[in-house]
DNA sequence: CTGAATCCGCTCGGATACTG
DNA sequence: CAGTATCCGAGCGGATTCAG
C-alpha cells in the first residue's frame, strides 16, 4: 500500500466519532438508515451496471444486452422496470416498424453520478490490489 | 428540484462521451466491469450498513446485533465472515470470560470511506425526496 | 427488435432453538 | 456473550421459448 493512501486512511480514521459504542450508534442512526434506504434501490447484480451505462448516453434495448453481455432478457427487461419506476431511467417507444425502444437517465437518475464514479474507482483499485497478490 | 442541483446534472451530463452507442460500450467496458467488481464485494442488505457503523470504531458482537436492530445472528455472522475474507474487517477475539470478541475496520475497509460518505449523502436526499411527494 | 411467459435451481435472508 | 444449527419461504437470476 502506497504513502499517499496510508495517509488517506488517516485522515479517515480522524472522523470517527469517537464516543462509546452506544452512543456512537444513537448519533450514527439516521445516517445508518440513509445507507440501508439507497441500498435497497441499488441493490442487485445489474443496477448499478445498466445506470453507469446510461450515464453516457440512450441506449436501445439490444444495445444495453451487447453492453452487458452475460444479463439475460428478463433480468434486463425487470431491471429497466425497476429503475423506470425509481425515477432513475426514462423509457421511450418510437411507432416505427420494427418497434425500437430507447433507455436514458431521468434527470433523477444524475444523481447517481457521485455514487457511481466513487464505485468505479473503487472497483478499479480493488480489481489491481486483488492482482497483486 | 433547486437550481443548484439542476446545475450539477448539466455537468454530469457533459462528461458524457458522446459517441454511437457501441463505441460507448467499447470504450467503457473496463470501467464496467470494475463496477460489477465492486457490487460483488458489497452485494447484500447489511454489508454497508456493518461497514458504515465500524467506520466509527471498534464494536462488539452484541453492540453491532443493537446497531442493525432488525439483522438475525445469521446473518451477521455470515456477513461479518465475508468481509474479513475480503479483508475488510478485522476480528479479535480477548480471552476473558465471558468471552469478548470484537470487530474493526481493516485498513483495507477504510477505502470503502468515500463510497459510504456518497452513499449516505445520496441516501438523505433520496428519503427527502420521497417524502415531498 | 423488444420483450413476456414459463420453468427451475440457488442463494438470500428471516425465525427459532441451542451451545461453549 | 458470541455465535452455530436447522428449517423454511421468497425472490434472484439463468435458460429457453414464444409473441407482437
Amino acid at each position: 500500500m502506497d504513502k499517499a493512501l496510508k495517509d488517506k486512511i488517516e485522515e479517515f480514521k480522524s472522523y470517527r466519532l469517537d464516543k462509546p459504542p452506544l452512543e456512537i450508534i444513537e448519533h450514527y442512526k439516521k445516517e445508518l438508515q440513509a445507507i440501508q434506504d439507497a441500498m435497497e434501490i441499488i441493490q442487485g447484480r445489474w443496477k448499478m451496471s445498466i445506470i453507469a451505462l446510461l450515464c453516457n448516453g440512450e441506449f436501445r434495448y439490444s444495445e444495453l444486452e451487447k453492453g452487458l453481455p452475460k444479463i439475460s432478457p428478463r433480468m434486463l427487461s425487470k431491471e429497466l422496470k425497476d429503475l423506470e419506476i425509481n425515477g432513475l431511467v426514462e423509457r421511450k417507444v418510437y411507432d416505427s416498424i420494427p418497434v425500437k425502444v430507447s433507455y436514458k437517465l431521468a434527470d433523477y437518475g444524475y444523481t447517481l453520478v457521485p455514487l457511481i464514479i466513487e464505485l468505479t474507482n473503487w472497483g478499479l483499485e480493488h480489481r489491481k490490489m486483488i492482482m497483486k497478490r
